[in-house]
DNA sequence: TTAAGTCAATTGTCAGACAACTGAGAGAGC
DNA sequence: GCTCTCTCAGTTGTCTGACAATTGACTTAA
């Protein structure tokens, strides 16, 4: 009973099959059609209820579309959503693969007591010791972004950063693999350059920035880190792909 | 219970399951477990499979976590997801939502010609006629968002806005249902305000603004809509949920 | 007291069937 | 030839019933 003859790692059927939808549609040109439900499910080895659970989630997600009475379709647009806010990159990784050359200078590591703000925010008690880290990153020799981060230091601790640290506080932390990551809940302002900032980033005090406030939550549910981002406008472009729900119409 | 059990709702099965699993979600507390899966198929009137088709839209998006053998639960962080940029809401429904008393000034229709930039970005030929809709919304009386919206003739002409428009294109045309929305492609910078937008939200020129460029999707694909959202910091907060992909670290 | 076994409840998956809808081709009428 | 209607095969939408896998609490024996 409890031995597992020739099997390999025995994942569960529906998990297997997310993998399998989500290479399959990639691979299939936008607009085109899928195999039907039936012939799929028995290509994928699954029944076709569980085939469709999988189809809906793809579905939601506004991958694919479907139309009763003649088939299955993959939807364009994805890339879009690779490069969106959806997903959390950092500017390391993001800049690297549109070939724009970065790199941090100034890196500024400090020991700070939470004040009532930030001990609210990061939800640890007032006077709690706080690591704190802040950089600029600059493009093709220009500064285009002033990025802090404050961490309790059981997360991130000054003499972990010596060595290996790029710039990217996330990068670090999904390298080191503990603590688990899963969000970030990122708070999007325009706001005008203090004279501080504006002289880190070389600009004119009350120029624009665009400033996100972010909590990165770990897999346990606890806020591990509270950072502050200001982008120079033009250097780097967001954007989000919202859903219409046309639901709620109704209830208005 | 509510209504007549024999009603016969025109709306297909599973949009109306999941309107109604979204308010079954809503109103259970967070941790709190759900009614079994063959007890809530029946009590929503669908069979088992369709149920199952549902919930799995909902685990997608995180808002509930099945656990074989024991049940299916509603995690908390709901209303985060909500108000955040994933689903495109209009001003009115989210003031209305939070008790803020909006209204709408200074509606100016007009009909341009497409330049070369908006002919690119609405996918149609340089020269075609468009409707432009530009108006003033104040929240307390005071200004707060400056929007503009530019559309073919076809999708939306001047004279159907004489009456039932409430300063929203995205829920005119939800209410019309025609034709079907799918999604809004949202572009977020950071600009300094010009002379004539300053003089619209009384501001100075060069203070900063929060601009939101779209563009809206029918569910045909389609582009039916390019708009330009002015708003002013302070007056609202926008805020968007980051997933955190550990996957591709080990790819760099 | 502790450990192992039993069992009911719940989700995971499957097979088969029929309903609803779509698009294209066949055929009738002009 | 042309147009309109009808038929039909193919596809997704939904339902029914069943069994497998897992869990947590309870029972029982040492």
């Amino acid at each position: 009973m409890s031995g597992s003859p020739t099997s390999k790692t025995k994942r569960p059927p529906f998990s297997r099959l997310q993998n399998e939808l989500s290479r399959l549609i990639q691979r299939t040109p936008p607009g085109e059609k899928l195999p039907s439900e039936p012939v799929l499910a028995k290509s994928l080895g699954v029944s076709r209820a569980t085939l469709r659970e999988g189809m809906r989630t793809f579905e939601a997600r506004g991958l694919i579309r479907r139309r009763q009475g003649v088939g299955t379709f993959v939807v364009s647009q994805l890339k879009v959503i690779e490069t969106g806010l959806e997903v959390l990159e950092s500017i390391e990784r993001l800049a690297n693969r549109i070939g724009l050359a970065v790199r941090m200078g100034e890196l500024v590591i400090s020991e700070t007591m939470a004040n009532p703000e930030i001990s609210e925010r990061l939800q640890v008690e007032e006077g709690t010791r706080l690591t704190n880290i802040a950089r600029v990153i600059y493009a093709d020799d220009r500064p285009v972004a002033y990025l802090v981060d404050i961490l309790p230091p059981n997360i991130l601790a000054e003499s972990e950063l010596q060595s290996g640290f790029n710039g990217s506080v996330v990068d670090f932390l999904i390298q080191r693999g503990n603590p688990g990551l899963s969000k970030s809940f990122t708070d999007i302002q325009a706001v005008a350059a203090e004279s501080s900032i504006a002289r880190l980033l070389e600009i004119q005090r009350g120029d624009v920035l665009l400033l996100f406030t972010a909590r990165l939550y770990s897999d346990m549910g606890e806020i591990i880190d509270f950072s502050y981002s200001y982008f120079l406008p033009g250097y780097f472009r967001f954007h989000v792909v919202r859903n219409v729900d046309t639901h709620v119409a109704y209830n208005v």
